[in-house]
DNA sequence: CTGAAAGCGCTAACAC
DNA sequence: GTGTTAGCGCTTTCAG
């Protein structure tokens, strides 16, 4: 059972006796053709199981591939498997195809999926950013006419569009609810590294929402964590402190399942909490779980529809379009602060 | 500014006044090159900014391209993301990437799908079938030598490796847990439609624990759902039965959301349950919730090896594998059965 | 309406 | 070491 070669546009025309062009035409509805031949073209197609060899034809036409290239941190990730959905629900009535790679916020692993994409030509790049990324070497495409847009995350070195979300004012709107239930001594534990846009945006957040409302901002409140594990033992050592908050903010997804593992490990029923992005379950939590919600689909949809006016010539400058969280109060933010003595 | 054409390798050649094929050698590390030539190659290709096409590479080479098509009902649901997380993961050295698309659950756009990819030349093809969904178009290229593998779900009208979780068996842990802590009526929420592999799977794992342990199979104790909207509707629809049952097993995730939901709102916190797949948050209800767990990364890791395999010329006959479930005992399914009168 | 020739960007197979 | 020629599978261009 050799594997067979794939049958070609010649051997299609061969079997029916005319030139590899007619069989083009038929095949793209391109210049006119006989009834007759095109019944004989089509019969000989199927029978054949011809499938026209893509990556031909987009050698010859010269156009970028109809694919679009997406590099995530990590596949697994609801978050960017949303994201993803809402670029496919976008693009797919252009006949455009999701070529997927994750970076595992490894720079280097980014290079190289975006330089693979390039030499792919995809018609559009799309990427979210690892932190320490330089992305200069995109440039010359860019130039070239390639729209590059950034998710979740700005670009570095290089003017592109980016859409994210709105995670300054997203993290202050969480902190006031929990200010307005009383509480004035706020933990925040963001997610590592401590450079990473998202958590600078959501911790001037948390700061903005402070100073708002005249309170002190005390850097041993503000803590970070990595994974589950993490945001746990960080949940457990700010409340040891001496001079423990009375309400926590977790800086993402990850953080909240850790913090809220803990609290509930800890039978903590009197410390408030909201988290940043939402997760499953959250109402069936007790108290149901306070979140500042991202839209990741929407995000996807956004990022697709910027890129798809890049291609039908849009040419003004590079813009940013941030898409709003929504702060949707399940309990968790209004227990009550203790009286102070 | 105009799109400026991106440069070829006979640009490069021209730049350094040297033949096509030196560059093509330079880049390729093929025959050898004068450590002089060679650093004046890499040289102009820096400067230009050149980028190998690797779809005319490809054509020429006449190979397969390097690309793995991936389709799944829907890619926004993290267990699929987990299932492509752990197939790039294994993929990644060989030099592979993700094409990937969703179907919906929809056969036709699998059909496209599928079609497209096979006209990109795809090295392999991956799918989640959808029900209802035809496979013999496939056949062809099975025989030309393409690796098939179906995930989650066997395929339909043709021979191809499948890797599937223990649905049956783990269905059955679950529900001899339930039975194990003193339960006599236990209901069950499958997914929809009722033709769907795992939900047919994992009601006959929950069949055979019942009958392992003599008790009667109740047909009005079966139900369904959809969605986390449905799954509630139908555990409030189970509760509200004449001789009602004393523990639910949910059959997948989305049921497991809305299942907890209406427990929650309901307030009955005497009935026992057990969720077929692992959510975020389980250890923090209350109770934890004790679920039937799969393992979405095993399964693609054990589709993308499968895969490789194939391609490494393993003729062997078609196998299905089946990747373990493993039961997680959180709490929820220890609430005790009320004494019988 | 149809076909022959040329060429997309690259590499295999031979020269030199 | 390096260049030349041919050709991958397809489409463009121009003749019939």
């Amino acid at each position: 059972m050799a594997a067979s070669r794939r049958p070609t546009l010649a051997d299609v025309a061969r079997e029916v006796g005319v030139s590899a062009k007619t069989v083009s035409r038929v095949l793209n509805e391109d210049g006119p053709v006989s009834a007759q031949t095109r019944e004989q073209v089509l019969t000989a197609v199927a029978r054949l199981g011809f499938q026209p060899n893509l990556m031909a034809r987009n050698i010859r036409v010269g156009g970028p591939d109809t694919t679009i290239g997406l590099v995530v941190p990590d596949l697994g990730n609801p978050f960017f498997g949303a994201v993803a959905g809402g670029i496919e629900a976008t693009v797919h009535d252009r006949g455009l195809t999701l070529l997927m790679g994750s970076s595992g916020e490894d720079p280097g692993r980014e290079r190289d999926l975006t330089s693979k994409f390039l030499a792919r030509r995809v018609s559009i790049l799309m990427v979210v950013p690892s932190v320490g990324a330089d992305h200069s070497h995109l440039k010359p495409h860019r130039a070239a006419g390639l729209p590059v847009v950034f998710i979740d995350r700005p670009a570095v070195g290089l003017s592109a569009d980016s859409v994210v979300s709105s995670n300054r004012a997203g993290a202050h709107d969480g902190v006031a609810h929990l200010i307005t239930h009383g509480h004035r001594r706020i933990g925040f534990i963001g997610d590592l590294p401590v450079k990473l846009y998202t958590r600078r945006e959501r911790l001037a957040g948390y700061r903005s929402a402070l100073e708002e409302a005249g309170l002190p901002y005390d850097r041993s409140l503000v803590t970070s964590a990595h994974d589950q594990q993490g945001a746990a033992a960080a949940t457990a050592q700010l409340l040891g402190l001496e001079d423990p908050p009375t309400a926590l903010f977790a800086g993402n997804n990850m953080v909240a399942l850790g913090m809220v593992a803990e609290l509930s490990r800890a039978k903590r029923k009197d410390v408030a909490f909201v988290a940043f992005d939402d997760v499953a379950l959250a109402e069936a939590l007790e108290p149901a779980l306070t979140v500042v919600a991202q839209d990741p689909e929407e995000i996807g949809r956004t990022a697709a529809a910027t890129a798809l006016s890049r291609l039908d010539g849009d040419r003004s400058r590079a813009r940013t379009v941030t898409v709003p969280t929504r702060l949707i109060v399940r309990g968790s933010g209004e227990r009550p602060a203790p009286a102070v003595p």
